[in-house]
RNA sequence: UCCCGAAUAGCUCAGCUGGUUAGAGCAUCUGACUGUUAAUCAGAGGGUCGCUGGUUCGAGCCCAGCUUCGGGAGCCA
C-alpha cells in the first residue's frame, strides 16, 4: 500500500518522474483520458492521464463525476497546456462509484439556491471549498488573536435558564412529552418536573457569563453557537449562528472599539495571507457575477481590493447624534428618498440609513457610538445627559458595507445603583439576575465587551451575499435539513 | 411577521392574446473522435407544468387559497 500524496503538494513540486498515489473525487473526465481529481487539499485539481487503449472499458465507464478514485502513476511535467504537472496513470482503483445519472453536481455552474438544497454535496464545489476554507482560517485567526493577547477562551453554557437578556426570542429546551405537559393546579406549566427543574432555553448570548469571568481573568472571550428563534427571513440572519464575545475588565468604550477594529483587521489580514488562492477564486467568481448587473449596481472595488481597503483605513468613528445630523442634512433625506425620514433625535436607525452612512457617505466601515439609552440594552453604561437632557449609553455598533451591523458592543454599567435602577425601569427581574449583580456588589470594575457575528464576518471576507452560504448547514425558519 | 417576485425535464431557462402533439442549452445514455481544459461531433431517452380548488367548450397560461424558494423591510450578530 502506497501512501497517498495530497494534491496541494503535487501541484507545488517540480520533483518529477516519481511514482505517486492520489486519492480524491472526480470532477470531470474529459476525452476519455483526462481525469480532473480534487482531494480538498487545494481548490485546484490535478490531472491524471489514463491510457484508455490499454484500460478495461468497464473500468473507464466507472470514472464518473463524483466518483472517489485512487490513482497511482508517474508524476510528470504536463505534456499539454493548462497545467504544470500531471500523473501518467499506471493504476486506477474506484474507491466509491458515483452513478452519473443520479449525482446532482455537473461540471458546470450551479445556482447557489440549488446548491443550498444539496448542502451535503456542495462542499465538493470550488466555491464552497473556498468559502469553508476561509471560514476555518478566520476561526483559527480569532483564537490566535486572542491567545496572543492573553485572553482566556471561555465556554459559556448553551442551555440557560435566564430569560432576562432581552436579546430576542428563545428556543425552549425541555424533555417534556409535548402531548402530556405537567401542569400546576392553576393550569400553568409545572417546570419543576422538567429536566432542569425550571424553564430552560438555548443561549442567545454568552455575554453575561462572560462578564462574570472577566471579573477574575481580566480578559476573556467566547466563541460558540448562539440561537435566536426570531422569524427572520433575510440574507443576514440565522436561527443558529456563531458569535465571538470578548469581555474585558478595565476597558472603556474607546479601548473596546480599538480592540474590535484590531481584531477585524487581524483576521482579515490572516485570511488574505493564508487563503490567497481561495480569495482569488471568489474574487473572479464575484466579478463575473457583477458583469451581469447594471453598471450602477456594480461595486467599485473587487473583493481583494475591498479587503485591503478595509485594512488600510481607520474605521470612521462617530456618535449617534453626529450620525443623525449627517443623515438629516443628507440628500436622500432632503429629497425624501428615505422610506423612514430622519427628523427627530432618538429614533433607531433603519438599515437604509446605515447603508447610506457606510456605502455612500463614508465609504468604509463605520463605528457608531453613544446611542439613545431608550433603544439599547439595560447593561450598557449610562452617560451623563447632555445639555439638552438627552440620555445616551456607551454603546458601539460596527457597520460594514453590504453587511450592516457586524459588531454590537458597549461599555457595561458597573455601578450597582445605576444598573439596578435601569433594570427596574425595563422590568427585568432583579432576583433572577442576582448572580449577575454580584459582580457589581463584590469588587466591581469598569469593563466592556462586544459580540461579533462570525457568519457576517465570513460573508464580508468571502464576498458571498447570503448568510446561508457561509455556514455548512444553515438553520433558518422552516429549514433544519441535514 | 410584512411587502414584492418566482415555481415548467436532473440543472439553467423559453413558452405569444387561453387552443389541439410543451421547447432549447447543459447534464445523462448510445456511437464516433482521442492532448482535453465546463472537450468536440452525431443520435436517443427524459415532463403529474409546486399543491388544492375554481372560471372556461378548452388552463402551463386567468382567479383564489396553501406550500416552498428568492429579494427587500422589521428583529439583530
Amino acid at each position: 500500500m502506497f501512501k497517498r500524496t495530497k494534491v496541494r503538494q503535487l501541484l507545488e513540486t517540480t520533483h518529477y518522474n516519481r511514482e505517486v498515489t492520489v486519492k480524491g473525487w472526480v470532477r470531470t473526465f474529459r476525452n476519455n483520458q483526462f481525469i480532473a481529481i480534487n482531494d480538498g487539499s487545494t481548490i485546484s485539481n490535478i490531472q491524471a492521464v489514463i491510457d484508455f487503449t490499454n484500460t478495461d472499458e468497464a473500468l473507464l465507464k466507472r470514472i464518473t463525476t463524483g466518483a472517489c478514485v485512487s490513482v497511482t502513476g508517474n508524476l510528470i511535467e504536463s505534456v499539454g497546456k493548462g497545467q504544470q504537472v500531471e500523473i501518467k496513470v499506471t493504476g486506477l482503483e474506484i474507491i466509491g462509484d458515483s452513478d452519473a445519472e443520479k449525482f446532482p453536481l455537473q461540471p458546470k455552474k450551479h445556482s447557489l439556491e440549488f446548491l443550498r438544497e444539496i448542502a451535503h454535496l456542495r462542499f465538493r464545489t470550488n466555491t464552497f471549498n473556498a468559502v469553508f476554507k476561509i471560514r476555518h482560517a478566520l476561526a483559527f485567526a480569532v483564537h490566535q488573536f486572542f491567545n496572543d493577547k492573553g485572553f482566556v477562551y471561555l465556554h459559556t453554557p448553551i442551555i440557560t435558564s435566564s430569560d432576562a437578556e432581552g436579546a430576542g426570542e428563545m428556543f425552549r429546551v425541555s424533555t417534556f412529552d409535548p402531548d402530556h405537559v405537567p401542569r400546576n393546579e392553576d393550569g400553568s406549566v409545572n417546570y419543576k418536573e422538567d429536566f432542569f427543574g425550571k424553564a430552560t432555553n438555548l443561549t442567545v448570548s454568552g455575554q453575561l457569563e462572560g462578564e462574570l469571568a472577566a471579573m477574575a481573568f481580566g480578559e476573556v472571550y467566547t466563541f460558540g453557537p448562539t440561537f435566536r428563534a426570531e422569524n427572520s427571513n433575510t440574507t443576514r440572519h440565522l436561527a443558529e449562528f456563531w458569535m465571538i464575545e470578548p469581555e474585558m475588565a478595565f476597558f472603556d468604550l474607546d479601548d473596546n472599539m480599538d480592540l474590535a477594529e484590531e481584531l477585524l483587521k487581524y483576521v482579515i489580514k490572516y485570511a488574505i495571507e493564508n487563503c490567497f488562492e481561495e480569495l482569488e477564486f471568489l474574487k473572479t467568481r464575484l466579478s463575473e457575477e457583477e458583469k451581469l448587473k447594471p453598471q450602477t449596481e456594480r461595486s467599485e472595488l473587487d473583493l481583494l481590493a475591498k479587503l485591503n481597503f478595509c485594512l488600510d483605513n481607520d474605521f470612521e468613528r462617530l456618535t449617534y447624534t453626529e450620525a443623525i445630523q449627517i443623515l438629516k442634512n443628507s440628500k436622500p433625506n432632503q429629497k425624501k428618498q428615505f422610506k423612514y425620514p430622519i427628523d427627530t433625535w432618538g429614533a433607531d436607525l433603519q438599515s437604509e440609513h446605515e447603508r447610506f452612512l457606510v456605502e455612500k457617505y463614508f465609504k468604509k466601515p463605520v463605528i457608531l457610538t453613544n446611542y439613545p439609552s431608550e433603544i439599547k440594552a439595560f447593561y450598557m453604561r449610562q452617560n451623563e445627559p447632555d445639555e439638552q437632557g438627552r440620555k445616551t449609553v456607551r454603546a458601539m455598533d460596527i457597520l460594514f458595507p453590504g453587511i450592516g451591523e457586524i459588531v454590537g458592543g458597549s461599555q457595561r454599567e458597573e455601578r450597582l445603583d445605576k444598573l439596578e435602577q435601569r433594570m427596574a425601569e425595563m422590568e427585568i427581574p432583579l432576583q433572577e439576575m442576582s448572580w449577575y449583580l454580584d459582580t457589581r456588589r463584590f469588587g466591581t470594575a469598569p469593563h466592556a465587551g462586544f459580540g461579533l457575528g462570525f457568519e457576517r464576518l465570513v460573508l464580508f471576507v468571502t464576498g458571498m451575499t447570503n448568510i446561508r452560504d457561509v455556514i455548512p448547514f444553515p438553520r433558518t425558519p422552516k429549514n433544519a435539513e441535514f
